[in-house]
DNA sequence: GTCAACCTTCCCACGATGGGAAGGTCAAGG
DNA sequence: CCTTGACCTTCCCATCGTGGGAAGGTTGAC
């Protein structure tokens, strides 16, 4: 059975921060701790009798955990199945890089379409002539771009 | 003084597509071009007496201008005003490179974000040995981040 | 006239994050 | 002991772009 801790002194004394602490300790926002905890990434922290949240180093090592997950712009879903792999002495390496290997390929993705874009818009800027006159090949690429697109589809099959 | 349409027949036999028409011949869903007019991004267009939007070439040619926009990443906000730019005479294609070159730079910076995400999970889904053993180089990277971002952090200072 | 396929508006949802209001608590100093 | 400012609690709302779906009206073909 865990000790009780009925006042914040208590509680303080004995190692425990509250949510404001933890944050700073963490490096995640108070109220995003609060919703990883609505959200089930986080178990819910023992609370005083008032009501504020307790956390140990713990539980700040798994916030920071959960951050640095965010970092690599892993979504909040799979976070939560790397918290569950992280805390389960039984997991296997394989399901870690599973998970891993998923979102990098949804980064990979994501990275080419961007690029794709980047390429498109550094192409047009790079044409725009930039002066007081109205005509500018940017606005015209978008405008006959339904066109365009079209004639590159037909043209690829 | 436009010509009034009171029935859908009679707008049809104009040359007018309802939404659902315009939402095939544009690319854009009716769902989002309803969005745009309620965001100003698009004018809202005549109706018939039943309340049926109407829409002409011009209108659809607009529409896809718009798809065309965000098939290129631009945020809604930018959309509306390459809008402007395209349907204003007096534009400067000065303006409209701005805008683009602001997007541009906004697109580069995610890149170079997602870019470095990509980096280190490559890094890490390379370390992991994949088996069915528990130690994993990912979850200790997750785990021990904090430290090591902050040796990184005062190797650079 | 019936019926499927469409239209209308309205509300809700996602994902991750933040802002802010209303009300209670904690800690420091008088 | 009391005040005060900083902090905590919950709850609701906003963002951004997109879609789902309900309830109800219209259209058009048979």
């Amino acid at each position: 059975m865990a000790q009780k801790y009925f006042e914040m002194g208590d509680a303080r004394r004995d190692g425990f921060l509250n949510i404001g602490e933890a944050a700073r300790a963490s490096g995640v926002s108070a109220k995003m701790i609060r919703h990883y905890e609505d959200t089930g990434v986080v178990p819910p922290p023992p609370r005083t009798v008032a009501g504020y949240r307790l956390y140990r180093e713990a539980d700040v090592h798994m916030l920071r955990f959960v951050q640095r997950a965010r970092e690599l712009g892993f979504p909040v879903k799979e976070i939560k199945e790397l918290v569950g792999l992280w805390t389960n002495r039984r997991r296997s390496s394989a399901d870690v890089q599973r998970v891993a290997k998923r979102h990098l390929m949804a980064l990979e993705r994501k990275i080419d379409q961007m690029e794709a874009m980047r390429g498109t818009l550094r192409h047009l800027v790079h044409a725009c002539h930039a002066d007081e006159r109205p005509d500018c090949p940017i606005l015209e690429e978008l405008a006959q771009a339904g066109a365009a697109r079209a004639a590159a589809r037909s043209a690829k099959r």
